[in-house]
DNA sequence: AAGCACTTCAACCGCCCGCAG
DNA sequence: ACTGCGGGCGGTTGAAGTGCT
């Protein structure tokens, strides 16, 4: 037996507010409140709505000291702040940002800061190809530099992260996706192939880390991720830090951002590490990539 | 001016959680 | 302890708006 739903949906309009339902919603509640009573409230004020439909309009448009427009930078900044270390948690956001609504800052992340930040993080592995390119003297030293990493932390492509904060373990299959990245730099391929041939066997294995960084793959699909955190910045201890580049799924915060170049974290490192490509990817969002580039 | 592609954002959907009975 | 209900939340959708050719 399903649950009864919270209304008839047969009789309950559906689609935009008019003006009228607009002003009858406003006048009760001015009058009556919400009564704690969301489904119990559209019948009480004339409205041919669900509850749920009034309560979401009454939130995110009606009730009084809402911010319309444009978001401050100071605003984007909190937001991408947050997001980076709780993830897509909208409502939790909202309440550091008076006025605003989470549906609100969950389009504003969807459409435009998302973008943004993605540019910036462009920007930051063309930034940093640049400056590999020119630190590199020949092919076999840059093998090198890849063959350590895999060596000391194997590239594991991540079967799931059940949340973002959720990587004391780190799950990884040895499935055969993954690893499709083209723009990869060749030693990390090959260092990356290596580990995932040598995980290919196993069904799926947890690797406990204190290190929490992520790599990850879709599944199948291939691409990799790394997740930016705080918390990494500051929990991640460890020694040599390879970093390649990576295209495909990128985890920002828990959410996975599909066609992303993205930084593929070889193996654990250093805070700053962790840091850099986060620093640059937001400096590049507020109009400061040229100092970043330059410094 | 028309048609198409892309973007924005209000609104809906469905799941999860807490609470009351 | 169990069940049902309502509130809250995040993800997704689709209509309207905008820009480009």
């Amino acid at each position: 037996m399903g649950r009864a739903p919270c209304c008839d949906k047969a009789s309950v309009k559906k689609g935009p507010w008019s003006p009228e339902e607009d002003r009858k919603l406003k006048e009760y509640i001015d009058e009556n409140g919400t009564g704690g009573n969301w489904i119990a409230l559209p019948h009480k004020a004339g409205l041919k709505r669900c509850g749920k439909s009034c309560r979401l309009r009454w939130l995110n448009y009606l009730r009084p000291n809402l911010k319309h427009g444009d978001f401050s930078d100071d605003e984007d900044r909190i937001i991408c702040s947050l997001f980076a270390t709780i993830g897509s948690r909208w409502s939790i956001i909202a309440a550091q940002l008076p006025g605003r609504t989470d549906n609100d800052i969950k389009n504003y992340w969807n459409t435009k800061l998302k973008k943004k930040l993605v540019h910036g993080l462009e920007r930051y592995t063309a930034h940093s190809l640049s400056q590999r390119s020119s630190s590199t003297v020949s092919s076999s030293s840059s093998a090198a530099v890849a063959a350590s990493p895999a060596e000391a932390a194997p590239i594991v492509p991540l079967q799931h992260l059940s949340s973002p904060h959720d990587y004391s373990h780190l799950i990884y299959s040895g499935g055969g996706g993954g690893y499709g990245a083209s723009s990869m730099s060749t030693s990390l391929l090959s260092a990356a192939a290596a580990a995932a041939a040598g995980s290919r066997d196993r069904e799926q294995q947890t690797l406990r880390t204190d290190a929490p960084c992520l790599v990850d793959s879709g599944g199948g699909g291939g691409g990799h991720g790394i997740y930016f955190d705080e918390t990494c910045a500051s929990a991640i201890s460890g020694s040599s830090v390879v970093h390649g580049l990576g295209t495909g799924n990128f985890v920002f915060g828990g959410l996975q951002l599909l066609q992303a170049q993205a930084l593929l974290l070889a193996t654990s490192g250093a805070a700053n590490q962790l840091d850099e490509p986060y620093s640059f990817a937001a400096s590049c969002c507020y109009g400061e990539e040229a100092a970043a580039a330059d410094g």
